[in-house]
DNA sequence: AGATAGCCGTAC
DNA sequence: TACGGCTATCTC
């Protein structure tokens, strides 16, 4: 028998199949998808069996499988073809495709192997026990086994270790090893809430036995997560499973433990939070079938499920979908696609202010759009008021307006609560007016251009346009150009000078990236321990207090003054989340929001709740700057140490790609916007394109020929979230 | 990722 | 001619 073989070694050198010959003593083990250890080279590594062939004799000279590493498959014939598809679509290394699909436990990291856990259980024989005769305690670990089936060794050597060896002595009971698991979940299944009738409809209307993609666009707070659970509920009935996918930053305890209430141990959760021997747990608990419904966030999408019955992806619109950092560069919302196509399942992307991507494409009718219009509460959404920093600016100190210092105590006063956003995205690298707000765009792009320090200059990353920095406002002649920066500690100090008696709680990656901290202060905020709370974004999204009556942004802007052309789609959609917090329970809610552009649509149309508006106003943007959903987008970042060298290599791949595509948009080679990163300099090339049937072929050939060249890296990102 | 074979310049 | 640095190539 001869296995080809990927070995576990990103490169695009070695991206390719390896033939071993496998010794007669592991034929047997030897599977599709199984890991094995080979000699490569004169290292020892592990790799993935992908094909299994007779031997010929046209194979010259094989080396042998040394060993085969798992007891069974870690990659099922669905990921092993995914994985694939992957490869085509991301132009990554097939290995990479495989590695993101697993827990970081499998991969081969010598020595740090982490194992199962086996625990040690008893169940009862099966003949007639009415002949025995049995003392107390040993009808006592009879009744036990007989209500449980099975039981932990250890429960019963509490009962009575002498009466259990007996037991076991007579053949009453029987021993079995099981898998221990790391993590336990309630089983308790709490009172299902009864669904509205809007909420009803769209359950009826999501065909569960074909795949189709639904949009689920309901406002903040309309039920969608009740709609979630009985859907899954009723893929459950029929014996099959479900992937839900959120955002990592909305894995919050309260969503889970809606979740833990329903479906209790049926659950597999993938929580940034788990140690990675959890979860590898939690995968086990898959593979074997005892977990049926898989939460967690982006690489859940990989979850190895037989018989998947349903994919849901909430918050549809979020970035955190998107790998972008490191190869594959895929999209949660891609595979999740393809799996549903494999498994013949829906996938529902739900969102209160969907992606325009995914509107686009429901309005085509190449998705169905399901929504929930209404609010479950029959509260309408809050009120939202827009400070005008404008005006606001001379009279204050700091950063909070009169209106809303007010709005804060007259909640606190009541014993309400208040959320704070502090938008720190994009902070401090664009520059603006301190008068008048006015800031710096490309004339070419409409993009806000970006500063940058070391040659004091505004650029646009799109198009390369540089420019200097002007003292003076060209809006308002006054000499008051700055970049801006600001960090949440300072807001926080000024927020308790001004409220001495409240206690406030801040939230942002500072306090919150130790294990846990973020579930904890979340509970913590929940129990009123707290009376305000502080944060970047991850206060914006699925928090659910019933006390929150306020929501205050102190800065809507920032997340406008990105150089990207997402970037008011992003802030309206942070906007209308963040909003959203706001009197979900029986008190009536207010946002407060201060802007220095109180006249932008973004904000004017998160203050009307009016995701249609706001919809059909960045669409007309999107089709005249010719952006995504008109157009696509692929990014090529070429990266190296010699910053001349690596303009040459940018401007003669641009060439190429002129001589090739007939139909592509090229900008650049330009600067990114961090050029110099760790002693390494970065170009990006910019392809903008409908059609291009070669593209995916001439940027694999241009990684070729620079693949072994160590001075440039090249890295490719196809819909790129950002740049 | 490593290891190695080949190619150059330079130092004795 | 011996050594080192650099690069292209190879790993079943």
């Amino acid at each position: 028998m001869v296995v080809g073989v990927l070995v576990e070694l990103s490169n695009k050198n070695i991206d390719r199949i390896f033939d071993y010959l496998v010794p007669q003593c592991l034929e047997e083990k030897i599977q599709l998808g199984i890991r094995v250890l080979v000699p490569f080279g004169r290292q020892t590594l592990e790799g993935f069996v992908l094909e299994i062939k007779d031997f010929l004799n046209s194979y010259s000279d094989l080396k042998e499988v040394m060993d085969v590493v798992d007891d069974e498959i870690v990659l099922n014939q669905e990921l092993l073809d995914l994985g694939k598809k992957m490869k085509e679509d991301t132009l990554s290394t097939l290995i990479s495709c495989y590695q993101v699909m697993l827990p970081k436990a499998l991969k081969a990291k010598k020595g740090t192997l982490i194992r199962k856990k086996m625990d040690i259980y008893y169940r009862l024989a099966d003949f007639d026990l009415t002949t025995f005769s049995f003392s107390d305690k040993q009808k006592q670990i009879i009744e036990l086994c007989r209500t449980k089936n099975f039981v932990l060794k250890k429960e019963l050597m509490d009962i009575s270790r002498s009466s259990l060896s007996t037991l076991i002595k007579k053949g009453i009971l029987i021993q079995e090893m099981r898998e221990h698991y790391r993590i336990h979940y309630i089983s308790s299944i709490k009172k299902v809430k009864e669904l509205t009738d809007d909420q009803r409809k769209v359950v009826n209307q999501v065909n569960l036995f074909q795949h189709a993609v639904y949009l689920l666009y309901g406002v903040t707070g309309s039920g969608k997560t009740e709609v979630y659970m009985e859907l899954i509920d009723l893929v459950l009935k029929q014996g099959k499973t479900a992937i839900f996918l959120v955002p990592e930053i909305s894995l919050t305890p309260q969503m889970v433990e809606r979740f833990q209430c329903r479906f209790g141990d049926l659950i597999a959760l993938f929580h940034s939070a788990l140690s990675e021997g959890e979860k590898y747990d939690e995968w086990r608990r898959i593979v074997r079938g005892d977990a049926k419904i898989v939460i967690g966030a982006r690489s859940a999408i990989f979850a190895p499920v037989f018989d998947l019955g349903i994919i849901i992806m909430d918050e549809e619109h979020s970035d955190s979908y998107k790998q972008d950092d490191a190869n594959p560069r895929y999209h949660a919302r891609d595979i999740a696609i393809l799996r549903g196509k494999y498994h013949q399942c829906p996938v529902i992307l739900g969102s209160a202010t969907p992606s325009l991507e995914v509107m686009a494409r429901a309005e085509k009718g190449v998705f169905h759009l399901l929504s929930l219009p209404k609010r479950v509460n029959g509260k309408s959404l809050p009120l939202v008021r827009i400070i005008d920093m404008n005006d606001e600016i001379r009279k204050m100190k700091g950063h909070f307006s009169t209106p809303l210092i007010q709005a804060i105590s007259s909640r606190l006063e009541r014993h309400e609560q208040v959320i704070l956003l502090l938008n720190r995205r994009g902070y401090s690298s664009f520059v603006t007016c301190k008068n008048c707000g006015y800031t710096f765009k490309c004339p070419n792009c409409d993009i806000t251009l970006t500063y940058h320090k070391s040659s004091h200059t505004m650029r646009c990353h799109y198009c390369g346009y540089g420019t200097k920095v002007y003292e003076q406002c060209p809006k308002c002649f006054e000499h008051s150009v700055c970049d801006l920066g600001v960090g949440t500690e300072k807001v926080e100090e000024e927020l308790q000078n001004i409220f001495p008696s409240y206690k406030i709680l801040r939230m942002d990656f500072d306090t919150t990236s130790r294990k846990g901290m973020h579930a904890k202060m979340i509970l913590a905020f929940q129990r009123h321990e707290y009376d305000i709370l502080l944060g970047t974004q991850m206060v914006a999204k699925g928090l659910d207090f019933d006390n929150v009556t306020l929501v205050g942004v102190i800065n809507a802007d920032t997340g406008l003054n990105i150089p990207d052309f997402r970037s008011s789609e992003n802030t309206f959609s942070l906007l209308s989340q963040v909003a959203g917090r706001s009197g979900r329970s029986t008190k009536t809610g207010e946002v407060i929001i201060q802007t220095y552009n109180p006249q932008h649509y973004a904000i004017f149309y998160a203050k009307q709740h009016d995701y249609l508006g706001f919809y059909r106003r960045e669409m007309q943007l999107r089709r005249v700057l010719k952006y995504p959903p008109f157009y696509y987008l692929c990014s090529i970042r070429i990266s190296g140490c010699d910053p001349n060298y690596l303009q040459i290599e940018a401007n003669k791949i641009k060439r190429s790609m002129e001589r090739n595509f007939s139909h592509t948009i090229i900008l650049g080679p330009s600067p990114c916007s961090i050029f110099k990163v760790k002693k390494n300099y970065r170009y990006g090339i910019i392809l903008k394109y409908k059609k291009e049937k070669d593209l995916s072929f001439v940027l694999e050939k241009i990684l070729d020929h620079y693949k072994s060249n160590s001075k440039i890296k090249i890295d490719i990102d196809f819909n790129p979230s950002h740049f």
